[in-house]
DNA sequence: GATATCTGTTACAAAAAGGATAGTACTTAC
DNA sequence: GTAAGTACTATCCTTTTTGTAACAGATATC
């Protein structure tokens, strides 16, 4: 009702819209997700992810963009690329982790009784 | 490298997933962080959140349908609907504030000096 | 040389999502 | 009966996203 609360309203509808333009997709949480547990290489995300390398190739270069993660060239035989989660990512913790326990307890709500 | 990394790898790579097919998409948690400041009407909503009427209609449904929102008929002159945010709906408390909070901080990152 | 691995890219196709514009149904107001 | 307000739905179309399959460059192995 008040300007005060439709105007907090709105940097809240902004705030939301800002972080989906970065991590809204698809595949960009979890592909975060995924990099979690360590740095992989390309083929090893695309097996653990279950993504296709075009669209690999897009995401992780969007990650790499805004940031998130970081590629480093190695060479090794064939040579190998290692993604990272870069420090700032980090900054995305409590997203993450808000997301991964409402999934899991939803899941939970849906499989077991509810209603 | 251990099972166990592998297995809550996949753990909170399904939630996540599982989580994104609730809310994901354009406007899932814009219109649920709308509809935190109160009820609202139809044109209401469509107006405060910038969707057409169609894609709003398919968004309630889908909201109505995962029970993070109710739908109320008032016979009121011409009939009025309004929507509200269901008690199940504030589990996704922590999601919203995560994704508001660093929408913020990273629209400041972006603007002030970085890099 | 043929084959395999790793990291991608390219070309093409399909599907999903989103948007624009009207129009429907009902009711009150003029 | 004409207009205006509420809540949608229908149609059509564009954009975005996702997927598949094949291929390319580099190196190493058989």
């Amino acid at each position: 009702m008040e300007t005060h609360s439709i105007e907090s309203c709105a940097k809240a509808k902004m705030a939301i819209r800002d972080t989906l333009d970065i991590v809204g997709g698809k595949w960009k949480l979890v592909l975060i997700s995924v990099l979690r547990s360590g740095k992989k290489g390309f083929n090893e995300l695309s097996r653990e992810a279950g993504i296709s390398p075009r669209i690999l190739s897009k995401e992780l270069q969007e990650l790499e963009m805004n940031g998130l993660v970081s590629r480093k060239v190695c060479d090794t035989k064939p040579v190998t690329v290692q993604y990272e989660l870069t420090p700032y990512s980090e900054t995305l913790g409590d997203v993450l982790i808000a997301m991964e326990k409402w999934g899991f307890q939803h899941r939970n709500k849906i499989m077991h009784g509810m209603e």
